[in-house]
DNA sequence: TGAAACCGTACCATAAGAGTGCTATATATG
DNA sequence: CATATATAGCACTCTTATGGTACGGTTTCA
């Protein structure tokens, strides 16, 4: 439905209170989902995969919890929902636009007349998605410079 | 996933052909259907929903069949999407943003970090979509000028 | 009258998403 | 060592959305 799914979600909420702890500070999965009121189940199995792409880092054991490990400002929408979602594609044979190379499977429709057209737009919108930074997810409010409105 | 339905394709390479017909011109279901390779049923249930909005325009009977109802220009992704899938929202909360008033319910979680920043994005989102018009799509190729890459 | 084509709706099947549970492992604490 | 805490990993269920199909009805033209 063109739509972020909840983990995504959770996992923008999750990584945005780690980014706010002092460095090196951890949080338990239990301790976020009960200060945002979700899951505590979901949120485990949400920051386990972000653990496992190395978005943040685990302490296991008692005292143990999640922590950031690389900079907001390196994390993208779009690196999130490729690692909690699978690739962005806006048509089903659009499977990804990687770089230069359009790994296109158009095959399903015999003369499909919004091949190209659709392809542009896909990579606009991984555009997109690439543009906002968990960095700005994080910040409570923008500058009011930045009022482009 | 963060994807377009099937349903959106379907509409999509439907009045692309239907906008490459000469003004006044009919094409059936069956037509399209058997021209694209997608199920007949499936094109018929799309195309009623497009005349249901005032998209297309629908002709009964023997040599009946469907054509533009308007012009490709005045129709965006964000509209075909808007009718097709329900409002674009990037999260569960997010319900939709309807020019200057955000219709939304972030009651979903006790202290959102992610709100006001998600509503902002979602914002762009949905400027992106409606940036994409139909006309755009219809166009078997972008003008080279216009390759801005 | 009959065929063609849209109309409307209801129905089913599969897939994806959302959520839960359990066991194992690692660590701090007593 | 025993225990409590907390992550790791897996598997499982449940709900919903999507994709696809079917059937009967209505309108129009030949
Ligand atoms: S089949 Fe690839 S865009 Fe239509
Ligand atoms: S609850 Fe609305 S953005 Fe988080």
């Amino acid at each position: 439905m063109l739509a972020l799914t909840k983990k995504t979600g959770y996992a923008l909420v999750a990584m945005s209170h780690l980014s706010r702890l002092d460095r090196g500070s951890l949080a338990s999965a239990r301790e976020i989902a009960d200060l945002f009121d979700v899951p505590t189940s979901l949120l485990m199995n949400v920051l386990k995969q972000l653990a496992s792409v190395g978005y943040v880092e685990s302490v296991r054991g008692a005292r143990g919890g999640y922590r950031m490990a690389v900079d907001p400002e390196n994390v993208s929408l779009a690196d999130l929902v490729g690692v909690l979602e699978g690739p962005v594609r806006l048509a089903e044979c659009v499977t990804e636009v990687a770089g230069d190379d359009t790994e296109c499977t158009c095959q399903v429709m015999a003369n499909c007349p919004v091949a190209d057209p659709l392809h542009r737009a896909q990579r606009k919108l991984k555009d997109f998605l690439a543009s906002v930074t968990l960095g700005e997810i994080v910040k409570p409010a923008p500058a009011p410079t930045e009022n482009k409105g």
